[in-house]
DNA sequence: CCCCAGGCGTCCA
DNA sequence: TGGACGCATGGG
């Protein structure tokens, strides 16, 4: 079996078992932004307490956002855990977004150089960038995160030390540029990642991969 | 009490 | 380049 076959029978028992997951969880562009940067390191249900106190304030837009200081950002995202360190993030990255002329802007740009900006951003790194580039944009990029490796490397298609450009390229080589398919299959690895595929121990025995048996390391 | 969550920057070899 | 460490809340 072909590496590209292999990936997309993953895809199919993946959706088979848990259907469309229906990502971002988030309304609007705007939302995925704040979202992929509160949700680092971070369980969603706290990121929801942090979005959600944003817009009780009536401060979710970036004028507001930014017209705060930075530790009254802190204190109402507080939930999400790292404030600090991530009200700066979202200070950084709004700086960047204002300047660079928002998504009308961002939609006129080309995807690597798109990419190159966001990473050069203090605290966007390349999952949080894809995420952005993938959820809020519709651009075809494969966001790897740690679901997606552990699952993968559990059922010995890449090894546990492989690095993001690695995973990532797996899916570019493989499988044809479809945003909306990149949306879904990452979508599936977190919803597997979140009830079946554990650190250690013995593989689940309800994993919808089963036992993908007789696959060589693909990495 | 423990462990973990949809990372990232810094420091150091 | 790559491994260790700090960052922090909330849920199981």
């Amino acid at each position: 079996m072909s590496t590209a076959d292999l990936l997309v029978s993953i895809y199919e028992r993946l959706l088979r078992a848990f259907g469309p997951q229906g990502w971002w969880p988030g309304e609007t562009p705007f939302e995925v932004c704040i979202g992929a940067i509160l949700t680092q390191n971070t369980a969603w249900s706290n990121v929801e307490k942090a979005i959600s106190n944003l817009k009780a304030r009536g401060v979710f837009d970036p004028d507001s956002l930014l017209g705060m200081s930075q530790a009254e950002l802190a204190a109402l995202i507080r939930p999400a855990g790292y404030f600090n360190q991530k009200a700066r993030k979202i200070r950084d990255f709004l700086s960047w977004f204002v300047k660079t002329g928002g998504f009308e802007a961002m939609e006129g740009m080309e995807t690597s150089a798109l990419r190159k900006s966001l990473l050069s951003i203090r605290g966007i790194g390349p999952e949080t960038a894809d995420s952005i580039l993938l959820y809020a944009l519709g651009r075809p990029i494969f966001v790897v995160d740690a679901y997606t490796v552990r699952a993968l490397s559990r059922h010995e298609i890449i090894a546990p030390d492989a690095d993001y450009r690695e995973v990532q390229a797996l899916f570019h080589e493989n499988l044809p540029p479809d945003a909306r398919m990149f949306n879904e299959f990452h979508a599936l690895f977190v919803r597997l990642g979140k009830t079946n595929c554990r650190k250690t121990g013995p593989l689940c025995d309800d994993c919808p991969l089963g036992t993908l048996p007789g696959y060589p390391p693909v990495v």
